[in-house]
DNA sequence: AAATAAGTGTGATCTAGATCAATTATTTTT
DNA sequence: AAAAATAATTGATCTAGATCACACTTATTT
């Protein structure tokens, strides 16, 4: 049937996969066709399961992934053995190590997916790459990174001032998306509360209202 | 008498005050002689008193400034009345409240001299004019702001994860030298504890060894 | 050289949120 | 559909660091 070999056609089709990546690109930068056709040939797709890990801490971050579909965490455990995360990363964001991919330095994170997902990958050299052919992406990257320091300059700012509930609310305000997909205790590791503290706020605040 | 002459003479010279800057591109990028006498003009040389504000809570943050000399904060001050720190930036480092000069909103931020400082400023129109001219210098906004990302969310992690005295040692190793330059209130602010805890944890520390 | 302001040190007390310990859902696997 | 693994809730207790309240020092101003 038709719609057999046009399911089939999708699935191994990387047309479909860059779609989202194109259209982010375009909120900020214009790409020619040529471009973006380059751009495509600096990706690696792949499929994650539910679990499966991107990175492990120890090993080097050699990827930067862009996320087509699904969830991902960044996260990192401590000297006690609790885990913080960094990050949250569903569709249209980006995960990496940094520091790692930068440096070549062993990673001390994790990514993870929480989801089963579909990633585009760029390592180091294709990254250079690619600055150096289509050097748009230079601003591309530089607005990225703008917004993302903003965001995390406010998380840390909020992290310092907050109590537990305020970080909770802002949270579930900013992020309402994410709060259906996330189990709870990830979200408590997030904002650097415990679960229990968590559900407790939970508790209080379904009563108050 | 000469002495004096060249001394007023320097005073006045703009050439001097771009030096540090100048030597700062040059690590990241490499510019012509006639691209950094057009990078020149995108500036505004300003002496700040200490104490004197470059950015106050609920004005734009209309420039990006560059310290030539001196030593500059940048904080915060939340519902409680508590201030937050989010950068000291001494010489050869910028400040300014991204978030205010891009989106041209109110800034919460408040930025001041803590030492009398020399700074370039650039407001918004000269530094789009500046990236469009000169488009390297995309380039080395964008691995400024690596840098600045990368260690802003090792703050953050570490805010989460270390105790009161962790975050004094890891900060007393990673910015030995303004430990002299700024009162010890301020360095607890900017680890997110009391001047009080900060002192009895120097104390602890001093006995200890 | 007073006078005023800014910064530091120390004790006594308090508290938000952590930790410990079970119990009860809810998913996932077989 | 039962067993196993993961998550979430709830109570009892503990603690790092905050808060409050002064005394003491060191810089700035006048």
């Amino acid at each position: 049937m038709d719609k057999t070999i046009d399911s089939i056609f999708k699935q191994y089709s990387t047309a479909s996969m860059f779609e989202l990546l194109h259209k982010k690109i375009n909120e900020i930068i214009t790409l020619t066709d040529e471009e973006f056709n380059y751009c495509r040939t600096a990706f690696t797709p792949r499929k994650l399961r539910k679990r499966q890990y991107l990175l492990q801490e120890g090993d080097v971050g050699k990827y930067q992934a862009f996320v087509e579909k699904g969830l991902l965490r960044s996260y990192k455990i401590d000297d006690k053995g609790v885990e913080h995360i960094l990050q949250f990363a569903p569709e249209g964001w980006w995960v990496a190590d940094l520091y790692s991919f930068f440096t070549d330095e062993p990673s001390s994170f994790n990514i993870e997916a929480l989801e089963d997902s579909e990633v585009l990958l760029i390592n180091k050299s294709s990254w250079d790459m690619l600055l150096q052919n289509v050097p748009k992406f230079e601003r591309y990257f530089r607005v990225l990174l703008q917004n993302n320091l903003v965001a995390t300059q406010r998380r840390l700012m909020g992290s310092l001032s907050e109590t537990a509930e305020e970080k909770y609310l802002k949270y579930t305000q900013t992020y309402p998306d994410c709060m259906q997909r996330v189990p709870q205790h990830m979200i408590a590791s997030y904002l650097g509360i415990t679960r229990e503290t968590l559900s407790r706020i939970r508790k209080q605040l379904s009563e108050k209202k």
